[in-house]
DNA sequence: CAAAATACCTGACTAAAGTCAGGCGATGGA
DNA sequence: TCCATCGCCTGACTTTAGTCAGGTATTTTG
């Protein structure tokens, strides 16, 4: 790897927790212990089950019953049982606890102001822009792919948003009955897998594999959600389901697409894939691509 | 300001204390508290004197002092006096200490890896250059513009580089004795003032003020150091000393410069300066610009 | 040269953060 | 219907972080 990359985000690193998460412990405590007002925050307006909030800030479940008992005891949070289980239970702010939270919401935009202020015009729209950048890349740095069960509930959002693209973008419509041979039994190894991208736990990609003969995998199913395009998830499950595919003895990878899905072509080249002859009788394929591993 | 670009701000530094920040935390204590593996970490194989680390970690004496007899106990820093002043003393790591400091060096960069790691190569550039413009406008957005005594050793330094400057970049060479009129007293209120740009409390800039009449202030010795050009610390001394010439009663403010100073020039236009006529003897002048307030 | 200031140390604190074991009342599958 | 599990709570801790008021040499200053 570049040590010139490495060194820039080391440094990068320690110039922002010096310069905003300085001020961000400092400022936005408003005389309360910063884990109160971390939590405080993390209710927000809405409420928010103590699972959840237990799990966002990383919390002991007796640290979080602690911290909530002291700002119910300030007469800024009620706690509710509310769902159907009677066990779980969800914070919401009071009146007060309200009041609290716009204040914290003030003092950030105050503190964001902060460090617009002091730059030209152009010096902000460059810093903004920068920012969204280094945010969305390191979005993209923690998107995780790992094989799974292709029957979860999970899996079956991601291919039913997969289809539901599909049936929009194909310009003779498409019907997931119709041609598709595969059945999700198809995608459980050894005779195939199933792998499913995440950013922050949730689902944002998911690509399939089944072996056709001993030799020959052949990659389906690949889908990544329009928010997390154009940060390389396709890819890397494409090279993923390679790997496994090669773990399972084949020697050689193909797989069909439609002719609308332009994006999905052009990536298969980029990875080295070679257009061949029909291969299958899927109505919706119109290009045939396939890969010695 | 701008609604989206405070939005922007707030979510960058929400997911990069996430991203970046919490993993700093967590992973570099060696399973040591935080602040003793900060000072462990800020006392480098070169060592550092204690008044310097109080500073930098912005520590308690007391505190310091009971974090560094810890790190003794455990045999990684030795504190011995080491300069002319037998009070102030210097902590060094010892063999074990360089090992350790070693250690966490590596796991930094480890961390800084695995943040590059499921990149492609042009997503891995984009994500540290736009890292380092960040960095750069962050901390543009840091410095800060005020009046200061201009007899200080500080201001000394400042004008004395922008001296070395004019020297270096006049086509005729430059002798500060010759056709400089104004001598320190001059910058001191209420005839003048002086302003000093500081970057994390080292001066990167510096701009004079003086009265030439009770209507009219002259504007003198405005210095960037090169490291900060490009970061609008130009106009905001400008703007400063001509609030300053405002509060004094001034109605207009000139300047003159030399022909070789170009960025100058277009610095002076953008904020509204007009060019004039010749109003001084300044041998080093080739164009005289004043505004209106 | 005495007095003030400096650089660090020590002891005695407090508050916050975090951990652990056990307990209680749902809940849901065998 | 039983019992393991779940979601939360309580009490009893330990460890870190941070502060404050002196105290001791050493250096600087009037």
């Amino acid at each position: 790897m570049d040590n010139l990359q490495i060194a820039q985000i080391r440094s990068f690193s320690r110039a922002v927790t010096r310069r905003v998460g300085a001020l961000d412990e400092s400022y936005l405590r408003r005389g309360r212990p910063l884990g109160e007002a971390r939590l405080l925050f993390e209710i927000g307006p809405e409420g928010a089950g103590l699972g959840a909030l237990r799990s966002r800030l990383g919390l002991d479940s007796g640290y979080l019953s602690r911290m909530l008992r002291s700002l119910e005891a300030q007469g800024l949070v009620s706690v509710e049982k509310l769902d159907g289980d009677a066990r779980s239970r969800r914070a919401m702010l009071t009146e007060k606890g309200r009041a609290e939270h716009a204040a914290y919401d003030a003092l950030s935009d105050e503190l964001a102001n902060s460090i617009l202020e002091p730059l030209s015009a152009v010096a902000r729209d460059r810093l903004v822009a920068a920012m969204a950048d280094v945010e969305r890349l390191l979005a993209a740095a923690s998107i995780t792919v790992g094989e799974e069960a292709a029957d979860t509930e999970e899996a079956r959002q991601c291919l039913a948003q997969y289809f539901d693209e599909l049936a929009e973008r194909f310009e003779e419509g498409f019907d997931p009955g119709k041609g598709n041979t595969a059945t999700g039994d198809d995608f459980i190894p050894p005779q195939g897998s199933f792998v499913i991208a995440r950013l922050d736990g949730n689902p944002v990609g998911c690509g399939a594999l089944r072996l056709i003969d001993s030799e020959t995998a052949e990659i389906k199913r690949m889908w990544v959600a329009p928010s997390a395009r154009g940060l390389g998830v396709a890819s890397r499950m494409l090279r993923k389901l390679e790997a496994i595919a090669a773990s399972f003895g084949a020697k050689t990878v193909c797989l069909d697409t439609n002719r609308s899905l332009k994006e999905a072509q052009s990536l298969y080249r980029r990875e080295g894939y070679a257009e061949i002859a029909r291969f299958n009788d899927n109505p919706y394929a119109d290009h045939w691509f396939s890969k010695r591993l």
